[in-house]
DNA sequence: TATTTATTTCAATACAAATTAAACAATCTA
DNA sequence: TAGATTGTTTAATTTGTATTGAAATAAATA
């Protein structure tokens, strides 16, 4: 089997990898040519500028363009410089754990900061029903005022969780894994 | 202030409050009208019918009729029976925590079986290269072996978090909200 | 079984999102 | 500064998904 065979079979693997963290990353909220973009990165040795990457993904600049923003935006793609060169090069956070942190703190606190909005919005008029009013207002204020609470009580979770990723300290409870002890390296 | 006067502000305000969390459930994969049909739900004190929810959320027979099941596969939504009443009705499954754990343990297990089942296909061929392979092929072979590695222990971690969650063996670490000392009730 | 009522399916439409080509802006080089 | 290279924005198209009305199905009663 020569070397150019093997390099040929070995990208077909890769492609069948990408296919799947393209996927993958459809949960975190991209869509898949973004997500394609991300899992070229992942499995590319050398940081790739914005050429290389549109020839490896085959779309258009602006659609790369657009897509590498977003992956930046979201701190799954880091910018790199290379000295001598005016290209812009690019290079993906490798660690998973990092990216879902990042990503499932911040999907945590938006959540929240949503529904204390509205929350707060409608805070007063029920407050007041549930003091003035009468029957069957009254009656719903109250019930909407104890919905609330126990919403709120909740968030108070998710932000303990969030920040408890967010500082590491779910990893006294959690621990991530040790190296494997049977691990067959080189 | 009438009762009446009452009621008309009391459903403006739960509007706001169903918009917020219509919005928040996007995060959740479903579309804003799926959320508002959610919404309605969750403020409604009574067990609603197909109808009830179609005049609340003024959207057609079928498209209600799909969000509900959409809502009731993920189990935030739940079927009721009324004894001498041939339609469905429907209440809202208000505990976030639940459905929040529910979602996310679902959402940590597809991810992984998505790369799982990539990195299934491609190991062979790289395993293969990383032994009898050559130069370049072998190198990232066995690059790409690495990074599998990397992902597995990574796996393995949001494998215990998911069961940890679904357990509830979480609480243990992070307890939930105890009541409120100075709760205003009643 | 016929008849009413509730729910789902399906084909057509309306809507939203992704992708692109082309124009524009910025940056370097000579 | 002109000319060339790289990157971004815009507006238009394409593609895909959500929504609907109408028809079919299922369920319940008499």
């Amino acid at each position: 089997m020569s070397e150019q065979e093997d390099l040929q079979r070995l990208e077909e693997a890769r492609d069948v990898m990408i296919s799947a963290l393209a996927q993958t990353m459809v949960i975190y909220g991209v869509t898949p040519s973004v997500g394609r973009i991300y899992g070229v990165l992942y499995f590319s040795e050398e940081p790739m500028n914005l050429g290389d990457i549109q020839e490896a993904v085959a779309m258009s600049k602006a659609s790369v363009s657009n897509g590498l923003r977003e992956l930046l935006e979201t701190e799954m793609v880091i910018k790199v410089w290379k000295k001598g060169d005016r290209k812009d090069y690019y290079i993906a956070e490798k660690d998973f754990m990092k990216n879902f942190i990042n990503f499932f703190v911040k999907q945590l606190r938006q959540e929240r900061s949503l529904i204390v909005k509205g929350n707060q919005q409608a805070l007063p008029v029920l407050e007041e029903i549930s003091e003035h009013g009468e029957g069957e207002a009254k009656k719903q204020a109250d019930q909407d005022l104890a919905n609330i609470e126990r919403s709120m009580s909740y968030f108070e979770w998710t932000m303990r969780l969030a920040n408890a990723m967010e500082s590491g300290e779910i990893f006294d409870y959690l621990p991530p894994n040790k190296e494997k002890k049977d691990g067959k390296h080189g």
